[in-house]
RNA sequence: GCCGAGGUAGCCAAGUUGGUCACGGCGGGAGUCUGAAAAACUUCAAAUGUCAGUUCGAUUCUGACCCUCGGCA
């Protein structure tokens, strides 16, 4: 079930933990008893907890990593060192390509301080562009021309776009969901912003390490238990009050519905949209559907080893370091 | 007890001047996925309060009953 990708000296290949789950499955602590257990630093594997100042709705428990002080940043102390969190403005935009140059990056700083990596997270496409290896483009463009090809592609229809990407790349015009507007739109983008078509990047280049998958393991139904008494602590917590200031800081109505969950429910609140019972109650439904999400979206992944404890959990490491 | 309104899937809710058993939303199930992924998208299951009457045919018409809501008492 381990993925060896070479098998030969598997000894003396650079190693990678993966811990994945659904929200609320308690990852992060999991992976932080690990990391402390095996000489790791954590490298988060989340959409949204790269971004500053949005801690509460993304659960970012920096408390568990054990104290911590940030020096050039990269965050070091007496606890667990983490990376690729608070690393961007929840103003400025971000993406997978992003995220792989950087994890990259990080992982390969751990393993030469001879430390194992733990690349702990819940999103699978982050997950799997650094599994897989996935070869994206250069972007070219600034974030200025960037902004600007997005702003041109929005005014046009679905059909419009459809006719132009089939013009450009027709391997992907087939492949595409056509029914999905934001993936279609997404394709031209990366055209004209790195002058390569989708298809062409379209390749893998999985890196030679040997890498572990574990996956917290629980049942739906205790995940929605988990979900819905933490959203309860969130909420006391201020997370209102946390969303609140990112609109103060400039963060925009449409950037907070697009960032989802709670920055989006929260800010239909805030607008008045919504009452605070259907604040709650709209939430609730929509982590769970994102947990099930989740869990469909690493079903694919057949090397992924479940665990539900630290003890099985230590187990699967200790063979990939002294097999 | 009387008067009025109404009972359509788990919830909300459209509609049929009687005719392939019914719009939609939420919730539920299954899923898609290499550049916004906590996003975006696809798909499936599920209902006419009960009984009787009229009719070739009733969810739609009639009656009784049951229940809910509002008003009167």
């Amino acid at each position: 079930m381990i993925c060896y990708l070479y098998m030969e000296n598997s000894n003396q290949h650079k190693k990678l933990v993966i811990v994945l789950g659904a929200t609320a499955t308690g990852k992060t602590r999991l992976a932080v008893k690990l990391a402390k257990k095996f000489n790791g630093e954590i490298i988060s594997a989340d959409s949204r907890q790269v971004f500053r100042g949005m801690d509460i709705g993304t659960g970012k428990d920096l408390s568990e990593y054990g104290s911590q002080k940030a020096i050039k940043g990269l965050k070091k102390a007496s606890g667990v060192p983490y990376h690729l969190i608070d690393i961007i403005s929840p103003k400025t935009s971000f993406n997978v390509a992003k995220y792989q140059k950087l994890a990259y990056r990080a992982i390969i700083n751990v393993q030469k301080q001879g430390k194992i990596p733990f690349l702990v997270g819940g999103t699978g496409l982050y997950i799997d562009a650094v599994i897989n290896g996935y070869q994206f483009g250069e972007n070219k463009k600034s974030k200025k021309q960037e902004i600007e090809i997005r702003k041109k592609l929005d005014k046009q229809s679905l059909l419009q776009l459809l006719l132009k990407l089939k013009k450009i790349d027709l391997v992907t015009y087939n492949k595409i969901d056509k029914k999905n507007r934001r993936r279609v739109q997404r394709a031209l983008e990366i055209y004209f912003s790195s002058g390569k078509t989708k298809s062409e990047s379209d390749q893998q280049n999985p890196p030679d390490w040997d890498i572990l998958i574990l996956g917290v393991s629980f049942s739906l139904e205790k995940i929605y238990q988990k979900i819905d008494s933490r959203l309860e602590d969130r909420l006391k917590e201020g997370m209102v009050r946390e969303i609140k200031k990112l609109r103060r800081g400039g963060v925009s109505w449409k950037r907070l519905e697009e960032f989802g969950l709670e920055y989006r429910w929260v800010a239909r609140y805030l607008q008045k949209k919504i009452n605070y019972s259907e604040l709650v109650e709209n939430l609730r439904n929509d982590i769970h559907h994102f947990a099930k999400r989740q869990l469909t979206w690493f079903k694919r992944n057949n090397k992924i080893i479940w665990v539900s404890d630290f003890k099985t959990a230590e187990g699967e490491i200790k063979k990939i370091l002294d097999p």
